[in-house]
DNA sequence: GTGGCTATGT
DNA sequence: ACATAGCCAC
């Protein structure tokens, strides 16, 4: 059986609303080693892929592999019934057919119960291969957020390039165009505002502006986000989250006319 | 003639918010102890009963009985032109075919008027008797509210528990089931967080959320709201307004396979 | 001044 | 159901 328990029932509550819009149902895959998810939006052209490991519950216990196959949109009713400062103590049997939440409240006069219906879910197997990216950004997440936003009210695609002067995001729409460039920014007092950028070669490539605006909803649970690009591979935006967890977002290039 | 000056034009506008979906046309009852109404709504399951003591206002004055027949829609779009601060003034005449209303600001250097045509309305008059309940639960409102909405996502229907350990609303849907409980809870620092629980005989009731989350919408009138439960007998949910005044609402159980 | 929550409109 | 704007509390 699965018991973890989530000193802070607003880390999943934020996770699932920053998939909800990209993942309509999806497996949630428990070991011991934690709870882990992939997903691939409708369009097959976003991966979603989520670790929240066995440390960040206290505590945390998952005898043997289970699988909970969910509803986001119905997780997210639930979840919403959540209090910023409650407890989530999430449960399931080893074959499940419901996931059982308990929220208490810190001052513990309250406890909510639900248990959530399951379902079956044809796993597709998403093999992520490990990759060494020719660029590597870190920034603040509410920056990416925010140029992700702004460029959306120009265009579709933004093109972002990294070189060794910095990072450029730039745009090409009816309306005219825009552009945003990042350099290098290292402050030891405040780590948060650092903007990061390795660079074994330099990149160039288009993406979606709906799905990276769609991933920006996650930009609530970590003040930085990491962007890594290679010509011709999936665009990785990650979020670290507490203790090695992390929600991972990855996104094809446009190529050629679509830009 | 009615003359009765409310210095907080806010509250009438709050109770009027907060039965209009409820009841469309009614009746307001004046005499010389203050203003009341009662008014089933459209499929007589649920019923309002509402006091305004004369000592709510300063001053009051009604000489003989008088009967105001009023559309709550019509009312509602008067009330919006009062300012948060203003202070209202309702005058009407002995057989009136108008409510008069004046909105002063508090500073006193506006004043509005409106006269709001009056209507004749078959006054089916409801006894409602005087009921000891098995239960009563106070708590604060914002927590009623809160719970009625989390479990609406749920459910359609939400079942009340009373019983020594505590109080417990749960529900069953088709996404999943869930719950909350309460348990007795006092801080003298802050008596508006109390949740208090009387009870002679445990109780176990079902009820519309459709109404419940209606009713909530008098939460904004008090910190406090109290939920009284018998078998069988409708549940009364109350908001006690300063000076004895209150807003009460009556809600019939669901029976059988209704839940 | 900031953050959370509620209510409202699309 | 989502996003926004106003309100209240900290």
């Amino acid at each position: 059986m699965l018991e973890a328990r989530l000193e802070q029932a607003q880390l999943l509550k934020k996770v699932v609303e920053a998939i909800k819009d990209l993942v309509q149902d999806c497996n949630f895959d428990c070991n011991d080693s934690g709870i882990a998810l992939q997903a691939m939006d409708n369009s097959h052209v976003a991966l979603v892929s989520m670790t929240l490991k066995a440390e960040g519950f206290s505590p945390y216990r998952c005898d043997r592999n289970i699988v909970l196959g969910v509803n986001l949109t119905s997780l997210m009713k639930v979840l919403r019934a959540a209090q910023n400062e409650d407890i989530l103590t999430l449960k399931a049997e080893d074959a499940p057919d419901s996931l059982n939440l308990v929220f208490e409240s810190s001052s513990n006069d309250r406890i909510s119960e639900y248990d959530l219906k399951l379902m079956d879910i044809d796993q597709e197997h998403l093999g992520i291969p490990e990759t060494e990216y020719a660029s590597t950004i870190a920034m603040p997440s509410a920056e990416f957020r925010r140029i992700c936003n702004d460029l959306n009210a120009v265009s579709e695609s933004v093109t972002i390039e990294a070189s060794k002067e910095g990072v450029k995001f730039s745009c090409n729409g009816d309306i005219g165009n825009g552009s945003v460039t990042l350099r290098q920014h290292t402050d030891v007092e405040k780590p948060d505002t650092n903007i990061e950028i390795e660079l074994t070669e330099p990149v160039s490539l288009t993406f979606s502006l709906k799905y990276l605006t769609n991933f920006c909803k996650a930009s609530g649970l970590s003040t930085q986000v990491k962007i890594c690009l290679s010509n011709e591979v999936p665009l990785l935006v990650e979020y670290n989250l507490s203790g090695s967890s992390f929600l991972r977002f990855y996104l094809a290039p446009k190529i050629g006319d679509e830009e």
